[in-house]
DNA sequence: GATGAATGAGCATTCATTCAT
DNA sequence: CATGAATGAATGCTCATTCAT
């Protein structure tokens, strides 16, 4: 693992530990000096942004593998939901970090996260204007109904005010899917 | 408006502002001095914990409202969606600070809290329960498929990434209700 | 008990438990209102001086009482040493507080306690005057030499870093003696 | 002189002068910012313990060589006396403050104020139990009669209260030896 | 005599950031 | 590439004291 890699690991440690990214607490976890640090990143933001980036990209290619290999529209909408919740059960830190350090997040690297979306939403259009049996909706209700109640009850458990996410695996998917079916 | 309900208020504005409840900027903000806000609260976090539970405590009265004067399950789980969406419209300050402290906010107050949430959940499982047109759904589920979208959407719309909540009334009402609906 | 007097009592327990006389931690434990403590005491200082010159004058009583009833030298002094260590063992709190805020207090009730001191080492000198089997020393070394080695033990012992005070009498009690004695 | 000496010697100072140890002091006579002290201490109690440790220390090696350079008891012990009161005069603030934030002390650097005490403790154990002419006494008592005259009068000239402390060396130091001699 | 709201100076501490080596 | 000393603004909080009721 690469310096850069292991500062943003410590980093994604560090939020999860703290709830911040403190330059501090990330040296002490990354055994690499404040000087160090600062040579492979512009500022604190900097570090974050980087993290958000590389995170959600991995979170995206998850749903694009998903889409591509779904042909069944009914069968494509259950496997996002179910991916969401498997993936946010599979990473829990960086689910934390993508879900709570969002809002702060925004400023920098604007530009690359515009364009990340930009790709997924393309993706994500494509799919559903070639599949009939998916009812017709603008797409910011679309994607807020179909993953909206998995990433609720993510944030719940993230918080740990529930349990298991994988026992609801079954019924946000089908009810993701009666949600957004035609009929 | 009492001193309390003047740092509560100014908290809030300053939540908004900032993204965060700086003491000093409280101060500025309420006109109340140093002192004078560490008379009325123990600490930080303490302003925080009560004007979240005093939020809530609207929001969940408005809920509560709702169900009340809902009798067909169809119209009372639409009026339950509708009912966030506006909320939010009209109380963006406050969905605001609800929506981005939730997690930080889960120490202080937690026993109030608790009985807060208890209470609402009492009330909707009673509601549902005597409702059979509604699916038999776990509790988390029900409140995930119900809320999600609605409060996904809320996100987006209080972060800036999209122009209207209204106009995705309709659309997220009747989704929630082909969700949770028997047939 | 007066209002006056809960106050000093809770001023001596709060130095006992935290180390100041916090004007905060006296309105908690003596129940009376920040005013009330500002009605009776001029600072917060003045509780402090109160309270020191009270303690002193009991001590000092005690002292005083000790010198009359002693016509024997040798009696004399060994009681002097027994009754301090006694006094200390008896007045746990009020001791800590004479022998650990000392440094601070000599500004306020500064004549107070000249006169207190002043009358002690009148009764004190004529007491050693008249009894020949008394070494001739100046009055400090007198002093130190007699209550030195039990004020030291006091402060070990206020200190946790003995376990007993009682068992160490008759040997203080003796090197007093042995020390200030003719011959 | 390196920083870390420059913020201990200003503490130092700063005690003297004000009776406490306030990082704002503490910077103004040092020179060092207040991050810089941060850099080198904990917190305020680290400063002062190490302070306190670096001068208990120097006092105890004093001490040391007092008990190493004395054959005979009586020279040995009218030896430390008199070391105790030069050592005082001589280091009149570093006495201060060992006389002054004992009992604060405590909490910080236990450990290694115990490993100083108790190293100092054997080395005076040794030094008495082959010196027949020395009374038999509890280690405390023995520290209290030989030590606590001196300490006496070293706070009573501290706090202005006598003019002279070589004025009664000579006393001290005879009073010390009748006290615990044999016979 | 009593109450408690209000004040504001003062204090310890944190933290992002810079820079000489 | 790496190190860690140094900086100083910012921040939460304490505390003695005042004063209107």
């Amino acid at each position: 693992m690469s310096r850069r890699e292991e500062i943003l690991e410590a980093a994604l440690e560090s939020f999860d530990a703290t709830g911040t990214t403190a330059i501090e607490e990330i040296r002490r976890r990354s055994g690499a000096s404040v000087g160090s640090i600062y040579h492979h990143f512009d500022d604190r933001e900097g570090i974050a942004a980087a993290l958000y980036v590389e995170i959600l990209r991995g979170y995206q290619a998850g749903i694009g593998r998903v889409l591509r290999r779904s042909d069944d529209a009914e069968e494509g909408v259950e496997a996002l939901v179910r991916h969401h919740l498997r993936w946010v059960e599979r990473n829990q830190l960086r689910a934390r970090f993508l879900l709570q350090s969002g809002a702060a997040m925004r400023s920098a690297a604007r530009e690359e996260l515009r364009e990340l979306n930009r790709s997924l939403e393309a993706a994500l259009r494509g799919w559903i204007e070639v599949r009939p049996a998916i009812r017709p909706l603008p797409r910011e209700a679309f994607y807020a109904i179909v993953f909206g109640p998995a990433q609720e009850l993510s944030r719940a458990w993230l918080g740990g005010r529930i349990q298991s996410l994988r026992g609801h695996e079954d019924e946000l998917a089908a009810a993701a899917w009666r949600a957004v079916r035609v009929s």
